[in-house]
DNA sequence: GTACTGAAAACTGTCAACAGTTTGGGGTAG
DNA sequence: CTACCCCAAACTGTTGACAGTTTTCAGTAC
């Protein structure tokens, strides 16, 4: 079940060693969450969405608090979140397991996150200043180029753009339950992502969006990004069934 | 700050002594989560909703614990839980403090709450069984005859209604999100909940939601079900405002 | 009287050991 | 060979003590 080496080596693999609690070297960003549990969290939430850690597998405290370089309080917290997060399973007295989805969850969440989504379209049309709909759009503009001289389109479905997106909305709350969300799909497409051949199609979509937005056209805005997810989503039940015919 | 006695007091109050673990008298439902962290966060999450424990009150752990019967260990495990449900607000090394919205908070809460719920009262129409509308119909019929009974129309806001008209929508992950919306909004609204003259109204409203959905009207009942949770809102917001005049 | 200083108190973060539950496996009866 | 039982190992749940940070407040300088 648990592939490629124990626990332990894989979680090394990916940190630095140990995790220091007041970076001194990086005072801005990264060194702001001066607690074990937080840093764990952000970590195992990493190595969950990375693969690190595959669907079904089961977090043993004991190795994984070594692994880490903490005790298992600290650990046990982060993992409190991550199930409120939905992203681990926790049974009592039986262990915590990393979440897995079906066809059916991803394609729940994919509905779920269209009508998040298009809502939040609708509200930038209608309320989000110019400037930062044009920051959008040369954000696209750098993408673009960036992905014509890496002949490997490196643009596995664009976290970025639909995250400035939603915020665009200036609703705390729906970005909040967007991320949460998210989080989930990504999860549940897991390696299935990567998928080069859409890279480009993905990029048009996003352009024909923006087009809408700057038009200040909510509804046509929506329907394009309606249909942008719901090629997502075919996409990769595709490939979810491909790699799992049953 | 804290009104009304010392928070174990207060604590001690909202529940019988202490947490039972392994609960034999009652084998059922209640008693599914045996660990005093889940059951903490249950506790804790009352004790917030009703508002034992008011907005942007500060949870010592030491206090908290003592009343709860318990150490702090688990405690901790439940309010990263809450803090996850965005309940309260934990800043490291200060504690934590039971999150308080403002208006626009309320507002947007309420936002985000209207396109969910909307969005599912349109998949109810489409794909409900007939006989689970029908149950939500004969709900309604046994509340307002208790309502006739009982003079005093308890009918606070009507969480049932909503939570079994979202279920309709058979979609797990858009009833977690509601949830979660739900929560904040009750906490958000806090004591300014329970205004006697919205009851009958309410009912009222609700039957024509019912009655759109009854005839798989997906339109009519998201349209009735916006008016209706708008002029929630603007009663939340108003009682706000009368409240705390600023 | 006001503004700084610094040590004590209070509190949060972490740890290591203990307790109770679940799991796995050898042994035995059928 | 199969099914059941029971005990030991492994693991999760909980606790009390220790460590480091923040807050409070008396004392002092101005």
């Amino acid at each position: 079940m648990g592939p490629r080496g124990t626990m332990s080596e894989r979680v090394a693999a990916t940190r630095g060693e140990e995790i220091p609690v007041s970076e001194q070297s990086r005072p801005a960003k990264l060194g702001r969450v001066a607690t074990y549990a937080g840093r764990s969290l952000e970590v195992l939430r990493g190595m969950i969405l990375d693969g690190t850690l595959s669907p079904a597998e089961r977090l043993n405290e004991v190795h994984l608090s070594q692994a880490l370089g903490i005790s298992r309080g600290p650990l046990r917290e982060a993992i409190q979140r991550l199930a409120s997060e939905g992203l681990v399973e926790a049974v009592p007295h039986r262990g915590v397991y990393v979440r897995s989805f079906s066809a059916r969850e991803l394609s729940d969440l994919y509905e779920l996150r269209i009508a998040l989504e298009t809502h939040a379209v609708r509200l930038a049309a209608r309320y989000a200043p110019q400037q930062r709909i044009d920051e959008l759009g040369s954000m696209l503009d750098e993408t673009e180029s960036s992905m014509g001289t890496h002949a490997t389109g490196a643009y596995p479905e664009d976290p970025d753009f639909h995250a400035r997106l939603v915020r665009l909305a200036a609703n705390p709350p729906l970005v909040e339950a967007l991320t949460d969300v998210g989080r989930k799909i990504r999860l549940a497409r897991a390696r299935s992502a990567h998928q080069p051949r859409r890279a480009r199609t993905a990029l048009d979509e996003h352009r024909e969006i923006l087009a809408a937005l700057v038009a200040r056209d909510g509804e046509g805005a929506a329907a394009k990004l309606e249909a942008h997810l719901t090629s997502s989503l075919n996409n990769a039940l595709a490939v979810l069934r491909a790699a799992e015919p049953d």
